[in-house]
DNA sequence: CCAAATAGTTGAACGTGTTCAGACACAGGC
DNA sequence: GCCTGTGTCTGAACACGTTCAACTATTTGG
């Protein structure tokens, strides 16, 4: 958790110019877009030369991954006083999805530019590659405390170890249909947000019985199964 | 579904140096992958300039549309035969949508490269783009054949005639997962059909029961809210 | 304090997708 | 036989992400 996530230069300089150069391009990035963002213009915006902005960053593409890190950051917070609030596991539930919404619809007019990346499995930016891990983590960790902190809500024992990750694949979807959203204000993901949420609540309230039962099971076996090979 | 579809060039010579190009790139594509296919080289395969491939075809994206095409056309013939043969629900549905992997699987090696473009929510090769009604209006067929041809399975008219879009959506999701399984001749996505279409026929089963029921009609409503604009 | 090694920096150059001003071809009217 | 317009075609040029050989600054070892 602790581990260096730096694979050069630790010094002082380096760092800064470092986070200099993220910075600008982070600003640009909301200024302009990520297409309308030249790494000239990020270079030049920062008083350095392009090359030197490839020996901290190897592509554009990696600039974005501290994006992803400080979006996470801003979720990890912005769910916080719902989790510290709230003991029923819907409202824990909806106020995590809810807040990661939030913080994405600040940044969608550029965020969507880059959404292509996290889709291709190539890239070191898909939700699923090494490079994310910590991110992912950190995301599924948030679910673990959503179910943690809930303690009235009863399923099977393999339900409840599974289910942080299977609500962040839930999570994913949500993100998905965010990204293809165009309506005002992304009112129809949070509309997806609002009825979806209590459905999956009753779906893992009604896991306990005999006719869902063996379907879940069905379920969390072909996760284990299907999963990456990593883990 | 008969309007044109080229928007230019319906003369004779115009519409066989169309196919020259697309051949070609097509050919390309599947001989050294997209990426390594440049539009120079595909210009000189077949003995045109850059500019001239340009005049047919705006962009090299709109040569991967040419694809999709020819792909849906050989999941419909990949699937016929299961579909005059079965009338039973899940072996229709299991039929049609190992077909759909069957078809991808020859091309695996590329296909994989410009699938990015189809989660790209902005990109005509998104599968949710106008520029792909026609593709995914033949796919839906192909599912709503599925649902018709096996009168034996028992479910309420709403989910009846919700039923082909819900599959193609699960198709899509088949699909998302094939593009990141990396296991040999993607074995995973295959068990992924073998062991999730029996729960989705389960399931239709199940919405007539009033345990399931009520959700399901959830489900079905929130579809239709959230549907795009146009439908 | 010097030299050698390492860290940091530069800008020209490469290959890419795409654009564009202009050249060519061929039809139909006069 | 020309003129005019429309469809077809050309290759140089552009902007972009990225690479690289060369250079300078800084740290380290003796």
């Amino acid at each position: 958790m602790t581990a260096p996530r730096r694979e050069s230069s630790s010094s002082a300089k380096g760092e800064q110019t470092r986070q200099l150069i993220v910075n600008t391009a982070l600003r640009l990035f909301r200024e302009r877009g990520y297409e309308a963002t030249t790494m000239r213009t990020v270079a030049g915006e920062a008083g350095l030369s392009v090359g030197n902005a490839y020996y901290y960053y190897p592509s554009k593409q990696h600039l974005v991954q501290e994006y992803y890190d400080r979006a996470q950051e801003l979720h990890d917070a912005a769910a916080r006083p719902v989790l510290d609030r709230e003991t029923d596991f819907e409202a824990r539930l909806h106020g995590v999805l809810r807040a990661r919404v939030d913080t994405m619809q600040a940044d969608k007019h550029f965020a969507v530019g880059f959404f292509r990346f996290a889709a291709d499995p190539q890239s070191p930016l898909s939700p699923f590659s090494p490079e994310s891990a910590h991110a992912r983590e950190l995301s599924i960790a948030l679910y673990a405390e959503a179910v943690r902190g809930a303690p009235g809500v009863k399923m099977p024992p393999e339900l409840r170890d599974a289910l942080p990750e299977l609500l962040w694949l839930y999570q994913m979807g949500v993100v998905l249909y965010w990204v293809h959203d165009a309506s005002p204000n992304s009112a129809k993901t949070y509309a997806l947000v609002d009825q979806t949420v209590p459905l999956v609540v009753k779906l893992v309230g009604l896991a306990r019985y005999r006719l869902l039962r063996g379907i879940i099971f069905d379920l969390l076996d072909l996760v284990r199964e299907l999963r990456a090979p990593p883990s």
